[in-house]
DNA sequence: GTTAGGGTT
């Protein structure tokens, strides 16, 4: 029989190697007994030991012990995610059961700290160091001591411990990215501060922006507490600074602005790869068609000049590129070959590259914008600030020392750069937020201290919907149940109202399948060289009601295909994305099983799926200006002009009266995720909307 | 008459 090494059990020894029923072989990892004097493990010890951040191991312990709040100002490469963990826990501050917490914006970086400290630390994965992101725990109640984990997971956290009692320490790492969850998060930790003078933050940031973080976190204390109160922390914000462990580099600007920054960037790539010794080089550009369109000219440019400039390996870099793709940029560069990345800003904070020596950077990048009066976002391409610039910059100084080679003035980023980016907080839809904040017990919205305040019409413009959707009262209370229930979702809270709803419609299993489709990015392989086996594929699948029903398709093919990843490919569907539909399903069961509520199918009744999609999405209705521009639709409710997303089975089919899941805006707004409906299912589903909002919606 | 910066529950 097999043995495998349980949780609880003895730490394996090399004598547990056992591979006698082909494929459990056991080998010990870096184990931290003394008794092994393994080289690994003292080298693990050296490395530790030569991170910037060591340095400074008792000042910050110090400073943890005496403030309530630490600011650890450090760029990248200096070890603080890794280490200030582990210092804490030598200290003692996951003794007697606690934790210590470390979040991050991201799943993978989640994942790849947790497993570098518990390979530092000696241990398991999953045991005293674990970590916990969406559909994956891996840690052990009664035995982490370090657990790292999504700020999101945090704050769903918050709602079954709202102030967070078993941790001792929480340290928000990458706050300077100011994501729309860590602003949620320091917001409440604040809070819980006040409950809880003892608990510990730590905020960890690689920008000097420290200084409003500070300010934010330092509370005053009219009515101070009595001087014996000194077992408790200073609650004014210690700030320290550490240094990183990047290479320098070398910064250029251009003497003129450039008027295209394309071209100006294709022929930087040409000046570089001419004059500059070895090395990668990395591209910033905004999206994929600047992408694309790149990787065109520099091609093009490649077959008119001699023959040294087949030495460049051109390859585009976005989140939307399918996965075989991706792998190209990390395989090592061919001898004698310079890889040129072309990347939109997945490569500033998400993916590093190794190997490149030389960045530049077009100084602009694709921001999302939301207007609250038309309750539309947007993607524009704006200026980036100097702290993405310097990060930008510094990716060029991983190896060794680097060159920038900025497509903007020096003039322009000394005296016109914003020195901050705007929080995403401000740039947002904020239904989902502050269902979350009701949540937890946060009925003053407005008067929320906020790290960033959003700006009072898009507070207003959020509690409106919400209370369209019967998800908060006449009070601005989360409403019994739906309320409530909407906020235990983990999803658009229109989603989460469909998939309330349609129980009343008997067609809960379907609508959970569209649920789970609507929460991922897109199901199909973006694929612009083939269009015409893409177009029929996704024929193949379409519906005439429209793209739910067509998930509902797929999803079907999907399952008779053993979830195939052949027939994916055959089909122009993302495998990664189905995969994580069928995750996020059953979770979502899951979730309706804890609520009570059956599953149901309506099996081929699509008008009943459609009068679910309206419970949630009836502000979402348009209708088809037949003597307007082609194609062209107004929103019943503000009259905007829309049309159909070219990704959607009915652009071209244009229903007259249809209803979109979301809108997306570039140069016009496009629909996306469209369904034909009746108009009297408008009426029917959201009266008081209908009647209040406009006096004569439907034509009949 | 034709399209997606990056994340997360």
């Amino acid at each position: 029989m097999s043995r495998f090494w349980r949780p609880g059990s003895e730490k394996p020894s090399a004598s547990l190697v056992d591979d006698e029923e082909g494929g459990v072989l056991l080998l010990p990892t870096n184990t931290n007994s003394s008794s092994s004097s393994g080289f690994g493990y003292a080298s693990l010890e050296r490395q530790r030991q030569r991170l910037p951040v060591y340095k400074y191991r008792k000042a910050i312990l110090y400073l943890v012990e005496r403030h309530a709040t630490t600011i650890v100002v450090g760029e990248t490469g200096s070890g603080k995610s890794t280490q200030i963990p582990q210092y804490l826990k030598e200290a003692g501050w996951a003794e007697g059961g606690r934790l210590i917490g470390c979040t991050q914006p991201r799943r993978l970086a989640v994942q790849t700290v947790a497993s570098r400290v518990a390979e530092e630390v000696g241990v398991k994965l999953g045991e005293e160091v674990g970590y916990t992101i969406r559909f994956e725990d891996q840690t052990n109640p009664g035995m982490t001591m370090i657990k790292f984990l999504t700020d999101g997971v945090l704050i769903r956290e918050m709602m079954e411990d709202p102030l967070l009692t078993k941790y001792s320490v929480i340290m928000i790492d990458e706050a300077h990215e100011r994501s729309i969850s860590t602003d949620i998060l320091l917001g409440l930790l604040k809070k819980i501060q006040r409950r809880r003078p003892e608990l510990r933050l730590i905020i960890s940031s690689a920008t000097i922006e420290a200084r409003s973080m500070s300010t934010f976190f330092s509370i005053r204390r009219k009515n101070s507490l009595p001087e014996s109160a000194d077992d408790l922390p200073n609650p004014e914000p210690a700030i320290l600074s550490v240094e990183g462990r990047g290479y320098t580099v070398e910064t250029h600007y251009v003497e003129e602005p450039v008027s295209d920054y394309l071209l100006a960037a294709v022929s930087t790539v040409l000046i570089i790869h001419e004059k500059e010794p070895p090395g990668d080089i990395l591209v910033f550009l905004t999206g994929q068609d600047d992408i694309d369109a790149a990787l065109k000219l520099l091609n093009d440019e490649i077959q008119h000049l001699r023959k040294h400039y087949f030495d460049l390996v051109i390859l585009p870099l976005y989140s939307g590129l399918p996965r075989g793709d991706q792998d190209l940029i990390f395989a090592p560069t061919p001898k004698g070959k310079r890889k040129v990345v072309i990347s939109t800003n997945i490569a500033e904070t998400s993916l590093t590259l190794e190997g490149v020596v030389y960045v530049v950077d077009s100084g602009f990048s694709k921001q999302k914008c939301y207007n609250p009066i038309s309750d539309i976002e947007s993607l524009v391409v704006a200026p980036i600030s100097k702290a993405s610039a310097r990060q930008r910059a510094g990716r060029a100084g991983r190896v060794r020392p680097g060159k920038c080679f900025r497509l903007y003035t020096e003039e322009y980023y000394l005296n016109e750069m914003q020195a901050d980016g705007i929080p995403e907080m401000q740039r947002s839809n904020l239904v989902s937020c502050i269902i979350q904040l009701k949540a937890l017990g946060i009925d003053n919205i407005l008067g929320f201290d906020w790290p960033a305040s959003p700006s009072p019409e898009a507070m207003i413009r959020a509690l409106e919907i919400l209370f369209s959707l019967g998800i908060l009262d006449e009070d601005a209370k989360l409403t019994v149940p739906i309320g409530f229930q909407v906020a235990e979702m983990p999803l658009d809270p229109m989603i989460s109202k469909m998939i309330l709803s349609a129980n009343d419609f008997g067609c809960s299993d379907e609508i959970l399948t569209i649920a789970a489709f609507l929460s991922v990015q897109s199901v199909w392989v973006s694929m612009r060289g083939v269009k015409k086996e893409f177009d029929e594929a996704k024929l193949r699948f379409a519906a005439a009601e429209g793209d739910h029903v067509t998930f509902l398709n797929i999803y079907k093919g999907f399952h008779q295909s053993g979830k195939s990843s052949q027939w994916c490919y055959k089909n122009f569907l993302n495998h990664q994305a189905l995969k994580k539909v069928i995750e996020i399903r059953a979770q979502l069961v899951r979730v309706m099983k804890r609520f009570g509520i059956p599953l149901k199918s309506c099996d081929r009744d699509m008008q009943a799926v459609r009068k679910a999609i309206i419970a949630g999405s009836f502000a979402n209705s348009c209708h088809l200006e037949e003597y307007g521009q082609n194609g062209m639709y107004k929103t019943i409710r503000t009259s905007q002009e829309v049309y159909i997303h070219p990704s959607s089975v009915l652009f071209r089919v244009n229903p007259k009266w249809v209803v979109y899941q979301s809108l997306v805006s570039t140069d016009k707004h496009y629909m996306r995720n469209v369904i034909a409906i009746e108009p009297s299912w408008l009426t029917e589903a959201a009266p008081h909307f209908y009647q209040y909002r406009t006096p004569n919606p439907a034509p009949h």
